[in-house]
Parts: C-alpha cells; sequence; structure tokens
DNA sequence: TTATTACCCGCAAACGTTTGCGGTTACGAT
DNA sequence: ATCGTAACCGCAAACGTTTGCGGGTAATAA
C-alpha cells in the first residue's frame, strides 16, 4: 500500500502550528518567526517534503505544463526536434507532456483531450499525416489555449507556426542536380495531404521549370519509405526509362533508391545523381554518402517553444500571430557530385 | 487573458442545479432522474466540458500518470523503448510524462524531484552514463512509488529491472566472429561504470577464453562513438596491429571502424569481420550490411510498463522484485560473412 | 388521514495549497 | 491604567471534484 506523500499539514502537526505558518515559512514570509522558520525547513528537510504540484496547479489554475504532440518519436527529426523543446521548457521551469499520435487522427484527437483534461498552458503539435479535420485544433484556439504548430503546418489557422522552407529547399536541391548536368530527374515525393509533401514537389518544379525542362508527370512518384522506393525503382527499370537523377522527400527512400541502383548495377552518382530530405544521421554512412538538406530539427524545437511561452507568459497575448519559416541548408555530399 | 475552462459549476449554475448533481449526472448516477442526465449532458456537450484532470487527481489522489527518465531521446533504441512504454500506458488509460537525463547525474536528478512532486504513480528510469550515486532512486523507493529500471540496471536495488541479456549477445557476437575463423579481436567498448558496458566486455571475454584464445589488453579500447572508433582505428593502423574482427559496443562505433578501414582500403569482411550492437536503423544501409545485435527496444517498453503497472494497480504490491532479461537476438549480415 | 416508500437532489467535507483578514500577545509609551 | 504598535500566527475560503448523508416531495399503502 502506497504511503501517501508528506504534506503542508504532516508538518503542522508535528510543529502543533497551522498549515498556513508552515506555508509562509517555507516561502520566507516576513509574518513568519526566524524560530519557526527554522524549524519549519529542518523538519521539511528531514521528511523530504516535495510540495504537491497537483494542488499547486490547482490552486494557482497555472499547471507549468506544456503538451506535445508527435507524429512519431522514432525519427531522428522528430526525436531532435523534442530535444529542443525539452531544453527550453525545462529552462522556464515547465514540463512537458509528450503525446505520440503514430500518424493516426484519432489518437490525435485523443491527445488533444488528455492534454486539455490536464489543463496544459500551451500546446505543441505537428500534425499525422492523417489529419484533414482540424476541429480538433480549433477547439485548442477557442479555449484560449497558446497553440504552435511546427513543421507540419496548417494553412489559415489561427496560431503561430514554425516550418522550413520546404519549397525553396526542394527547389535548391533540384537545382543543385541541374546545376550537375542532370535533365531526367524523378521526384520520390510525400503525401500530397500534408504541406510538406506539396511544398517539396513545388520546389522540384520550379527548378524544372526555371530551367526549361518540361515536367514530367511519370517523374513524379509518389513514394516516401526505403520499401516503397525500391519497388518504384524496379519499375523505373523495366519501363527500361532511367533517370539520371532523383530527389528524394526524405533520407531513407532516397538509401532505398540508392541502394537499389546500385545492386542492378548502375554508380551513384556517375549514372544516377541523388539527394535526399533529412530525416536521420543515415547520411554519413552510406556509400557514398548521401547530399541532403538538414532541417536543423534541434533548432526548430527550441524556437517553436520559445513562441509558445511568450504567448503563455505575455498577458496580453493579443499580438498577431506569425509563420516563421526556417532556412534549411542543403549539404552536398558524394552522392550527387 | 486566458479564460479557465468550463467546470462543473458553470454546468450547475447555468442549469439551476447543484455541482454535486451535475457531477453525479455526468457519471450516470442512479439517484439522478433522466431528465435533469440529459439536460447535463447535452450542456456538457454544448460547453466542451472536460472534467479537470488536475482536481481529480487531487480529489483521489491518483494522478493516472508515470514518469520516464531517459538519457537521450534521439536515439533509435531509445525512442523505440518509448514507444512501446506510450502504447500500453495509453492504453491503460496513464499518461506519460517523459524527462530526459541528457545523461547527466545533475539533471537525472532534478527530473526524480520533477515527477515526484506530480505525483507520478509510478517511474521508469533508464540511467545516465554518469550516474554512480543512487540515492535519488532509493528516495523513490523509500515514498514507496513503484520504480522499474530498463536496460541500465543498478545491481542491489531493491526494484523490478528488466534488461537484455548483454553478456550472452556480446558473447554469441565474439563467438560468431570466432567461429568464421577469428582470432585476432578487437572490442570497442562502452563506460565500464554502466553494466551493460561491463556485460559486453565479459561476453567477449567469456567467448575468447572457451575459444583458447588468450585474451589481450591491448585489444580492449574504450570507444563507443563513431570518432572514437575512427581514432582507435587509425591508432591500430599506425601500431601495425591490425585485428581480423571487431566487436563493438554499438552500431555507430562498428560503422565508425568499418568505413575508416575501408577507407584505409581494407575490406570487410574478407579483411576484418564487424559486429556491432543495434542503436540504429543503420545495419541495413551500411555496404556489407552490418551484423549487429538487435535489443528489442519496443518489447523492453511493454515489459517495463507492464511491470510497472502491476505493481501500481495491485493493492498488495509486495511480491519479490523481480529482474527480467530479455533475450537479444544476433542478425548475421553481410559484415561478418 | 397518516405512515411508508421511492425518487431526486443539495450540504458540506475532503484532497493540498495559498492568502486576505483578523486576532492574540507582549512591550514600551503615555 | 490605558493605548498603540509591532510581531506572530490562525481561520476560513478558494481552486474543481466526489461522495456520504440527510432532506424534501409526491405517490402509494394502510
Amino acid at each position: 500500500m502506497k504511503k501517501s506523500q508528506v504534506t503542508i499539514k504532516d508538518i503542522a502537526r508535528q510543529l502543533g502550528i497551522s498549515a498556513s505558518t508552515v506555508s509562509r515559512a517555507l516561502q520566507n514570509h516576513p509574518d513568519i518567526s526566524q524560530e519557526t522558520k527554522q524549524q519549519v525547513s529542518e523538519l521539511a528537510m528531514r521528511l523530504r517534503y516535495q510540495p504537491n504540484a497537483l494542488a499547486l496547479s490547482l490552486k494557482h489554475r497555472r499547471s507549468k505544463t506544456i503538451g506535445l504532440i508527435i507524429p512519431e518519436i522514432v525519427h531522428y527529426f522528430f526525436s531532435s526536434v523534442i530535444s529542443g523543446i525539452e531544453d527550453v521548457a525545462y529552462e522556464a521551469g515547465f514540463t512537458v507532456i509528450i503525446c505520440q499520435s503514430n500518424e493516426k487522427y484519432d489518437r490525435e484527437v485523443a491527445n488533444v483531450k488528455t492534454l486539455m483534461a490536464q489543463r496544459v498552458e500551451g500546446i505543441l503539435v505537428s500534425i499525422s499525416k492523417e489529419t484533414n479535420d482540424y476541429q480538433h485544433l480549433h477547439d485548442i484556439r477557442s479555449s484560449d489555449t497558446p497553440l504552435v504548430l511546427f513543421d507540419r503546418m496548417v494553412p489559415g489557422l489561427l496560431a503561430d507556426q514554425v516550418i522550413i522552407d520546404d519549397r525553396e529547399a526542394a527547389y535548391r536541391a533540384t537545382r543543385h542536380l541541374i546545376e550537375g548536368g542532370r535533365r531526367k530527374i524523378v521526384h520520390f515525393a510525400g503525401p500530397q495531404n500534408l504541406l510538406i509533401g506539396q511544398q517539396r514537389k513545388e520546389g522540384y518544379l520550379q527548378a524544372l521549370r526555371e530551367a526549361g525542362i518540361a515536367a514530367n508527370p511519370e517523374w513524379i512518384i509518389e513514394a516516401d519509405s526505403f520499401e516503397k522506393a525500391r519497388n518504384a525503382v524496379f519499375r523505373l527499370l523495366e519501363a527500361g526509362s532511367l533517370p539520371d537523377g532523383i530527389f528524394a522527400v526524405n533520407d531513407l527512400t532516397a538509401i532505398g533508391a540508392m541502394k537499389t541502383l546500385q545492386k542492378k548495377g548502375l554508380r551513384i552518382p556517375t549514372d544516377v545523381a541523388v539527394v535526399g530530405f533529412s530525416d536521420g544521421r543515415f547520411s554519413g554512412i552510406t556509400d557514398p554518402s548521401l547530399s541532403s538538406v538538414d532541417q536543423h530539427g534541434y533548432e526548430m524545437g527550441t524556437i517553436a517553444t520559445e513562441m509558445l511561452l511568450k504567448r503563455i507568459l505575455s498577458k496580453e497575448n493579443e499580438y498577431p500571430f506569425e509563420t516563421k519559416v526556417l532556412h534549411a541548408d542543403l549539404i552536398v555530399r558524394g552522392s550527387s557530385s
């Protein structure tokens, strides 16, 4: 049987004084005599008194807690975002409650409910791949709980957002391939209901357009995993329409393509140049090493949290919503040069 | 200004009834008439009433929350453990508060304090590399809060623990190298204050012993990162004492060694066979693919959480503490065969 | 008519804190 | 002897819930 932890009342009882006095003594209130303060803090120490954060939250109507909803922790990008979030929240004395949506809409809605019930003071979310309805996010807003979206944004939502410039990064990646003399560049694209999927495709298209290369719809293939890339490459090989460049929506997809091509005897980057979009620590360990876009996950986490805390801590949080666009760097490595 | 969320009192006021009645109505208590119940649940719905979890926790002295202290989220192994934990906690209606120690002892102690203040009902921890003093863990126990350690155990601690059989896995990995005809096998070891570091080394030594190979202290090198492995390999090359097999304490170290050797013109596995210890998704994407020990992180997370919940939910949690040893599988790939 | 019963509902205390306000004591000053 | 004034401290309400108990009303039974 779990014995409940020691409370202010326990201290009061043992010292024969009231709970109020104990409370004030612990807060070093001037009304309390040095002697009493001494006794109280000593006993508190001995009993390992820990203020009950729940009671405090209830009393102060401030939980000092923020919520995080993230698609899947097991991705290098997301987990580095979490690190950024944790660090600045911790610094500000906030506790983070992390929920995974597992890329499921239903779970995401449930997560929102949990966090609201816990009375978190603000919520950070990166929506799941499935999410098309945003009612639950509007619900957050209409309860006046600050909300910041990161990475996967929702256009038109009245909330702060921080994203990377996916379009531009994709544009630069594709342009880099073009400048390397590639003409027939295939894009392995992500889900098109996610803005990042759309943006990366657009950047790709823009680069082609500017270079005067006609975009071929057959060069855009929805494939965002190692396996899908492998299958797509097989089909390209069978069709005999081999590209000389590939821009993939993430690293694992790029690597899937690369390894499959290599297995078929093609040389990277001589025959086909490949560029990915960073979601892991893979870039350095493939052969050749993989050119990729660095998304600066940790930084995104810190910035998003700072925006959230600013909203939480400002009494007059009636300043306009902001969308911060982070710069992403193209890191050129062996797979494309 | 954040308007506080709607409470049971708001509903009561609007309906001209008491808070108790609203509470009972929402719980479908038989004392309340169908009509009232109808009105209450309707209004609750309209107002998007969400019970205040903080108040409930305080009242029931049950927070329905568990705490997790983990060294660093940005490791595939740990993040997959988290997924396992989250899934079973969620299933049981528990919320998880995740804290990162960042491999720092001080931060770990602070984390314990936070979690205890939040009155979590149980704590899962994998200690940091720095941790040598276990007072904070004893403090958890002496407040009768259930505690489960995973992956990195503390021998002699009165708590449930779940680990993998590091010694045996290391033994099998090394033996696999020996069976492949290797004799001069170097071990890149982890920190020796962590049990997993010790155990993996022991398994390595045991395999050598059984095979009648004299262990050479110079073959055991403390190196547990890509960089350290690279430097260690350089030194080995300079010393002209090239091994024919390497067993590394984790994958990244193994890969560091492998790539450095390859750069120096050596062939894997012909010249040197390499086996790692899985901490990422790297094994499939190196060239050759990396033999490694699969640690089953997700499974470890689920099991640890089940053990914790069992303690939490059993009234008479006076059954003996248990240390579960999970089996880890050696996955043989190209780097060693 | 009166007593019984069933059916609804509200009061108040409690969970662990904080805090405004008021009260008691002792002491020096008038 | 009375007053003023510090210096300390306790009472009680409040945060949002739940829950034991008691109370009221109306219908039914005697």
